[in-house]
RNA sequence: GGGGUUGUAGCAUAGUGGAUAGUGCAGUUGGCUUCGGACCAACAGGUCGUGGGUUCAAAUCCCACCAACCCCUCCA
């Protein structure tokens, strides 16, 4: 079935009477701020003084000529304000939502297949809250082009060479045997505080231990069994990163290493300089591409000394994902905006040297705390686990203050619903700046009112015994609330929401739709009592709540979030 | 020096041309014999960084400036 769209249907009205052309008056409607006003209005302003008439005596003169069986007209302020009926509506949006189900809101925007790059955490370091933006932003970028239709390939790519690795075998080297055992559990926990305490240690003489990690890299260089040992660790910490990424249920199709990327660019390289002779120039020892472009300068790909630096290996990692998956053309980065430059370096090398492919960088701001920014370079982290485990036991702790009996899955759904809501309700441009206390306040504006709305929802079908086809018995002919008007109207907002998070991936759009959702449910829910006397009543109401929980689930899904059955 | 991002109430955040700038936390006050109170209702709190300009209309567009953060040939 064709979705309704209100703003047509108005739109069309305002046709006949309007001198002015269909897309104007389209792209003049809005949904007024203040609900008393109607569900979308047209300013009359530029027509007004077109026809040099006051404006509010215009907007008057013309809804008074309007008549519709779908809306009633009214004017004030220069303003043209329509009210969609309210047994209309709910009629309408009720069948959609009902037969549509998890389709709901579904639109076939994208048909491209894309490869993602997201999960940027390199083996032998440590996983911190700004990793967890990353992660979590890059799902859901694969869960909103998966919605409107791409097919959507996640990757990661972790850093297992370079020396950070040689950093943190320095540190395990000293530690005392029973130390260096793989602990069974915060695997990844483990290996962070490494290289954390390596991080320290070398601080406190920088000159002295400079030279005993250029000396321990040296060795590694010659001993092949050092190597291996390394290789060892370097794939039990990818394990780590992986096991993460299952239970915060993040889609990774597969994963590339950088010694991968090395050994592939090795094997290009001689062609590739020969192939683009005016690109790739040696400057003061150094391999640099030219991009002709005095905005972004010289590129540098391969050290003076020779050693290759990541613009390099970006390059071999493209073949990579290309032998991986055929007829790949679309690439999406997800990496933090400090690195906005670089890529729009590597953007540049990339249109000259594979001509026939597209490349978006996903940008999005870093994770700061009061104390300094997270960065893997400095002190002051927020390790993932330490994060995770302070949400868990305070989720512990509500649910046994309501009463609930300890469970593990419904611990977990809450746990990472506030972890991904927290990461995912900002702007992405924004940097945001980390407070452990506001993610432990689980009132207002947070992923557990949310869900609570869904759990409240779920608890009142579960009451009742109804079906489907009820649906095409029921009655809309009776004194509607407001809030029921409000309800149906943010259900449908839903399909717009979804075009705009998809435009940009953005994913604040979508948090701030299930908010504003969630909202006007739990309004909903306190003046308009479901399981009562009255049939008719009593089942349209219930149709409605299952909308409402259809579309809250569909859009929570999108983020990665679940809603539990009790909480 | 050049480039980018950000600046909205005590804190956090939405709003990119339209009505009285929306929301949450913190503060004050009210609501459970009720489909679940992680809720709802109300009060108070704003020079939308500053100064110009464009427009019937500017937080939103343009210009200049200020502040914070990030990046800019050999870090990842």
């Amino acid at each position: 079935m064709i979705s309704m769209d209100y703003k047509k249907l108005f739109s069309d009205v305002l046709l006949d009477i309007i001198d002015l052309d269909l897309d104007k008056i389209n792209s003049e409607i809005k949904q007024p701020i203040n609900p008393e006003h109607g569900d979308l209005s047209f300013p009359v302003f530029e027509l007004s003084k077109k026809q040099k008439k006051i404006p509010n005596v215009l907007a008057e003169e013309i809804s008074q000529k309007l008549s519709s069986k779908y809306f009633s007209f009214s004017s004030i302020n220069g303003y043209i304000n329509a009210k969609i009926k309210t047994s209309f509506l709910i009629k309408e949006t009720i069948k959609e939502a009902i037969e549509k189900k998890e389709n709901f809101g579904k639109i076939n925007l994208d048909n491209n297949l894309y490869v993602i790059d997201t999960f940027n955490a390199n083996p032998l370091k440590m996983l911190h809250i700004g990793h967890l933006r990353n992660i979590v932003t890059g799902d859901f970028v694969h869960n909103i082009l998966k919605f409107v239709g791409a097919d959507s390939k996640p990757i990661s790519y972790g850093g297992d060479i370079g020396t950070h690795v040689v950093k943190w075998y320095w540190y395990y080297k000293k530690l005392p045997e029973n130390e260096k055992i793989i602990p069974k559990k915060d695997v990844s926990k483990w290996f962070g505080n490494i290289y954390l305490k390596a991080g320290i240690l070398f601080e406190e003489d920088k000159e002295k231990h400079k030279e005993e990690i250029n000396q321990l890299q040296i060795e590694i260089m010659n001993n092949p069994s050092l190597q291996k040992e390394i290789k060892y660790l370097a794939i039990e910490s990818q394990k780590a990163y992986n096991k993460i990424g299952e239970e915060l249920s993040i889609t990774i199709d597969s994963g590339f290493l950088e010694s991968e990327a090395e050994i592939k660019f090795n094997e290009i390289r001689e062609e590739l300089f020969k192939k683009y002779k005016d690109l790739f120039i040696e400057s003061e020892g150094a391999i640099v591409a030219d991009l002709k472009d005095k905005e972004l300068g010289y590129f540098i790909i391969i050290k003076n000394n020779g050693a290759l630096l990541y613009g390099a290996k970006d390059i071999s990692l493209l073949k990579l994902k290309q032998e991986r998956y055929p007829s790949l053309k679309n690439f999406i980065y997800v990496i933090a905006s400090e690195q906005d430059f670089y890529l729009k370096q590597l953007f540049k090398l990339f249109s000259i040297i594979y001509p026939d492919t597209n490349h978006y960088h996903v940008s999005h701001g870093l994770i700061n705390t009061s104390e300094g920014k997270m960065k893997s370079r400095e002190g002051g982290h927020f390790l993932y686990e330490d994060f995770r485990d302070e949400i868990f036991v305070n989720v512990k702790k509500k649910l046994i203050e309501n009463g609930l009996l300890e469970n593990e899955e419904i611990i977990k759904e809450i746990s990472f619903g506030v972890m991904k809501f927290e990461m995912l309700k900002t702007n992405l441009n924004k940097n945001i700046v980390f407070d452990i206390s506001q993610a432990l306040d689980f009132q207002g504006d947070t992923s557990p009112y949310v869900q609570y709305s869904g759990v409240r929802a779920k608890s009142i079908l579960r009451k009742v015994d109804f079906q489907d086809s009820f649906l095409n018995n029921l009655d809309y002919n009776y004194s509607f609330e407001k809030e029921e008007h409000l309800l149906a109207l943010k259900i449908n907002d839903f399909k717009e929401k979804v075009i705009l998070a998809y435009n940009g991936y953005k994913s604040h759009i979508l948090v701030n739709y299930t908010l504003e959702l969630a909202h006007i449910f739990n309004k909903f829910y306190t003046t308009c009592p479901v399981l009562v006397e009255d049939e008719k009543i009593k089942n349209t109401r219930l149709f409605l709540i299952k909308s409402f929980l259809i579309t809250l689930e569909n859009a929570l899904n999108i983020l990665g979030i679940k809603i539990p059955e009790k909480m």
